[in-house]
DNA sequence: CTCCAAAATTGATCTGGGTCAACCGCCTTT
DNA sequence: AAAGGCGGTTGACCCAGATCAATTTTGGAG
C-alpha cells in the first residue's frame, strides 16, 4: 500500500503497446495513432493504491495496459461490492456524470495510459470511429453487467463461485491463451464482494470444489481439473 | 396475454412526440427529424406480451413511447432475474452480437417506435450527436446497472425495497412530475426478480412497512407517508 | 533464520430469507 | 350469484449462507 506514483516519459509507442488490439486505440490508424500518441502518459501504481475513487470528479480516462484492477462501489457502512475486475486493454473512466461512479484500485503492480479529459474529448471529437469503438465497449460491459446482475441475484453461492472461475478463465484465454491453470491475483474478500457472498463462503466452496477433485487450489491460483463439472456446477 | 400486434400508419409525427425531449431522438434537429420520422412505426403490444426475447436475432430497435416494460434474463432452469424496467423515452435492442442480451415484455399496454436496424445503422452512420446521445444513454445505463449490482450483492430485503420505492418513484417523478402516490404497474413477482427475492418478502416488507406507518399500500400501487423514513431504510 | 501481521481455512452456531402450504380477496366468465 | 382462477397475503418451518471464533498458512521485515 506504498502511495508511490510514477511517471515516466512516455518514451514507448502506441504502435508497440501491448493491448494495441484489443483496446479503444484499435480502431485509429497509423496516422491518428501518432497525434494520439502525445495524448497519453504512462503511469504506474503499486498493488492496493486507488487509481481513482467514486464520486472524483473525473479529469482522466484510463486504459490499463498491464496488471488487473478491482472496481467497486461502497455503501456507507463499508459494506463493497466489486462491480468488476479490469484486466489489460480495458479502458476506465467514461461517465455523463462528470464524476466517476466506482473506485478503481491496482490489484499488484498495474500500469495505465491516462489520458486527460478534455484533450482526449477533443480528439474523440470528430472521429466517428473512435466513438464507436467507446459505444461498442460501453455496450459490451452492460452485458456484462447484466449478466452479472443474474449471478447476483438468482444464483447460488456454489454456481456463484463456479460461474465466476470460468468467466475469469474466459477472460484470461482470450488474453494470453488457453490453460487450465487460472491464476486468482486477487483475494478471497475480493472474490466474496464480487460475488456477493462472504470470505468464509468463498473459501469453503473452493475447498468444497478441491475436494470432489474439481479443481485443485494451487499457490495463487486454482487448477480446473474438470471443467466440464464446473461448467455443470455453473448452470449456464 | 393476447398475441395481438396493431400496426398503425405512421400518422403521427415525431415533432409531437410525447418523448421527444428525453428519448434518442432529442439530438436531431429540425430537418434530420423529418427524415428520421420515415424510419420508425408505431406499433402497439397488449399486456404481457413479449416485444423481443434474449438470444432473438436483432432485427430491430425501440424507442418505448407509452407504457412499461420489464426487461429479464432467464436461467435455463426458469430462474429469471429482471435485469430493469423501461419506461417512455428508453431505448432498447442496442446491442453488438447482433442478438438480443435480454427478453422484453409489455406490463399493460405499451406502444413503442420500431426501427429496423438496417436504415436505422445508416441513419445514425455520419451523425455524430446522435451517436453520442446513443452512447450516453448507454452509459447512463451502465451506471443504473452497478448501482442495482450493489443493492443485489449487498443490500438486505428490507434495503432492497426501501430502494425499489424510491427509486422507481424517481424515475416517475423525472417523467410525470412529482407525487407521493407511487403506482406499481409491476406483479409482486417482477419486482421479487428484480430484486433478488422471493413473492413473499416482497409481499411481507411490504406489509411491514404499512404496519410501521412507513406506507401504505393502495390498489395498484404504494402511497409514500414518510419517506424520509424509506430513505434511511433504504441506506442510501 | 525468527517474528509478526495479514490472509486463508475450518468449525460451531445463528438467522434472514426461502420453502411449503393455507387462505383471502378480487376480477372474470358463465 | 356461483364458480373458478389468479395475484397477493400470511403462517409455520427450514436451510443456505452469514456470523462468530479459533487456528493455520503465507509473506515480508529484520
Amino acid at each position: 500500500m506504498k502511495p508511490v506514483v510514477t511517471i515516466e516519459p512516455n518514451w514507448q509507442l502506441c504502435s508497440d503497446c501491448a493491448v494495441r488490439a484489443s483496446a479503444v486505440c484499435s480502431s485509429l490508424d497509423a496516422v491518428e495513432l501518432r497525434e494520439f500518441e502525445h495524448l497519453g502518459r504512462r503511469v504506474h501504481f503499486s498493488s492496493g493504491e486507488t487509481v481513482f475513487s467514486e464520486e472524483d470528479v473525473t479529469t482522466s480516462f484510463y486504459n490499463l495496459l498491464e496488471g488487473v484492477m478491482r472496481l467497486y462501489k461502497l455503501l456507507p457502512d463499508g459494506r463493497r461490492q466489486i462491480v468488476g475486475f479490469a484486466l489489460p486493454g480495458d479502458f476506465l473512466g467514461m461517465n455523463i456524470s462528470g464524476r466517476h461512479n466506482f473506485s478503481a484500485d491496482a490489484i499488484g503492480a498495474v500500469t495505465v495510459c491516462q489520458f486527460a479529459k478534455v484533450p482526449f474529448g477533443r480528439f474523440i471529437e470528430d472521429r466517428l470511429h473512435l466513438l464507436r469503438r467507446i459505444n461498442e465497449l460501453a455496450i459490451r460491459e452492460l452485458n456484462q453487467a447484466r449478466d452479472h446482475m443474474v449471478l447476483l441475484g438468482r444464483r447460488s453461492a456454489d454456481e456463484k463461485v463456479a460461474a465466476f472461475l470460468l468467466g475469469w478463465r474466459e477472460r484470461l484465454v482470450s488474453l494470453k491463451g488457453a490453460s487450465d491453470t487460472v491464476p486468482l491475483p486477487m483475494s478471497r474478500q475480493d472474490i466474496a464482494d464480487y460475488l456477493g457472498l462472504t470470505i468464509e463462503t468463498v473459501s469453503r466452496t473452493f475447498t468444497k470444489l478441491e475436494r470432489h477433485g474439481v479443481i485443485e487450489i494451487i499457490h495463487g491460483g486454482i487448477s480446473l481439473l474438470d471443467p466440464a463439472k464446473v461448467e455443470a456446477l455453473a448452470a449456464a
